[in-house]
DNA sequence: GAGTCGTGATGACATCTGTCATCGATCCTG
DNA sequence: CAGGATCGATGACAGATGTCATCACGACTC
C-alpha cells in the first residue's frame, strides 16, 4: 500500500498557509510536507521534497505564481492545483495553458478542497464549474500582444514616456496602442482600460 | 467556571475562512459559533449570536471592514480582533481610531492567532510590533479630507469630470485638489498618486 | 499576386490635464 | 474687529493625452 498524499504548500500569507495545513493534516491520507511564500521558494521546495502534488497559490509577489506552477509541472511532473482570490475566466485560460490540473477559487467550501487534492492526485483535472462556464461563453481577449504589453506597464499611473522607455518603443506609437486598446474596452482612459482588461484576466 | 471563549469570524474567501475556523477549533478553550462573508453580515451575526470576540478580515467588498469593527465594538462592546493582508501604518492608525483591540498582519504565524485572541478576551490590546514601530515613525499624512475624497474617487480610472461629480464639486476644483495632492505625493499622474496613497493606507 | 493583419512610426489636431495666480466666502483666533 | 487659514471656484497657460490619417515593412492566407 502506499502512504499519504504529500503536499506541497505555497502562499505568501502565513497565516492562511499555516491555517490550510492544519486543516490538510485533519485529513488521514494528506500530509504537508513543505511549505513556500514565494514562487521561487515554491520551485526549490518542490524539487528537494518532491511532494506528490503541489498547491499553489496564484497571487504571490513578486511574480505571478502561474510561471513556477508552470516549471513544477512542466520540469519537475509534479501536478498543480492552483488557489487564486480573483477566479476570472482569463486567468483560468492561462492557468490551463501552463498545465495547470486544479483550479480553484477560494471562495470554495473547505470541505471540497481534499476532495479536490485527491481528484488531481488520482490523475484527473478539476476546474471550478461556474468558471469554466464563464471561459467558455465569454468572448476571448480582443486585444493584441502589444496592446496587452502597453496596458501592462500602465497600470500603476506611469506616463506615456515611462511606458515608451519601459516597453522600447516611440512614445507615439505607444499612444495608438493605448488608444487601439481603449477603444476595443470602451474606455475613457488608458488607466480604466488597464483595470479592465486586469479585472478580466487579460494582464 | 466559564465555557470556552465564543468566536465570530468574518472573512469574505469561504476557504480561507473555513480553514481559519478549523484551527481555531483545534484550541480546546476557542469555539467559532458564527461565520460572516461581509461587513453587514458580520454585524447581523454578531448581533444575533452575541460571540465573546469578532475576528474580521480587513477587506469585504463591499465595505473596508472598518465600519463593521467600529459597529460591532461601538454599539455591541464586543472586542475585535482585525485580521489583514494590506498592513500599513494608515490602516492600523484608522483601525485603532475604530476602535479595535487587536491588528494581526496575515503574515503572522497561526501559532500565534489563538494567543492574540485569548489577550483580546483578557482585556488586553495586541498589535502588531513591526507595524506599530512603523506607524510611530512614519511621518503622518500630510493629505486633507478633501484631497483623500478626490483621490478616492480618483483611484478607478475615472475623468475629472466623472470625479467632480461624484464629489460633488466643480471641475476645476477637483484639479486643484489632485494638483496639490500630487504635489504633495512627488507622483506625476493622478493615478500614480492615488495608488500611492493606498499603498500608504491613507485612503 | 492581392489582400489582410500586426507592428512600428510620424504628423496634425482637439481635448484633457496639471500648474499657477487670484478671488470671494467662511470660520477661527488673537 | 483684523488677520489668518481653509474651502470652493474661476481663468489662463503649457504640456500631456487621445484621435485620426498615413506610411512602410514583414508575415500569412486565399
Amino acid at each position: 500500500m502506499s502512504g499519504p498524499i504529500r503536499v506541497l504548500l505555497a502562499d505568501d500569507e502565513t497565516l492562511v498557509r499555516g491555517a490550510l495545513a492544519a486543516l490538510l493534516e485533519l485529513e488521514a491520507d494528506l500530509t504537508v510536507v513543505a511549505e513556500a511564500a514565494s514562487g521561487a521558494e515554491a520551485i526549490a521546495a518542490a524539487s528537494s521534497a518532491r511532494p506528490d502534488i503541489a498547491l499553489l497559490d496564484l497571487e504571490m509577489p513578486p511574480g505571478d505564481g502561474l510561471t513556477a506552477a508552470a516549471e513544477i509541472h512542466g520540469a519537475l511532473g509534479i501536478p498543480v492545483v492552483m488557489v487564486t482570490r480573483h477566479a476570472r475566466p482569463g486567468v483560468l485560460r492561462r492557468a490551463l495553458a501552463a498545465g495547470v490540473r486544479g483550479f480553484v477559487p477560494k471562495t470554495t467550501p473547505v470541505t471540497r478542497l481534499a476532495v479536490i487534492i485527491r481528484e488531481v492526485h488520482g490523475g484527473r483535472r478539476h476546474v471550478d464549474a461556474d468558471i469554466a462556464a464563464a471561459a467558455l461563453t465569454e468572448l476571448p481577449c480582443p486585444l493584441t500582444a502589444r496592446e496587452l504589453e502597453v496596458l501592462r506597464a500602465a497600470r500603476h499611473g506611469a506616463t506615456i514616456a515611462q511606458i515608451a522607455e519601459a516597453v522600447h518603443l516611440a512614445p507615439g506609437t505607444v499612444r495608438n496602442y493605448l488608444s487601439t486598446a481603449m477603444a476595443k474596452l470602451h474606455a475613457p482612459t488608458r488607466y480604466a482600460a488597464a483595470r479592465s482588461a486586469w479585472q478580466q484576466g487579460w494582464i
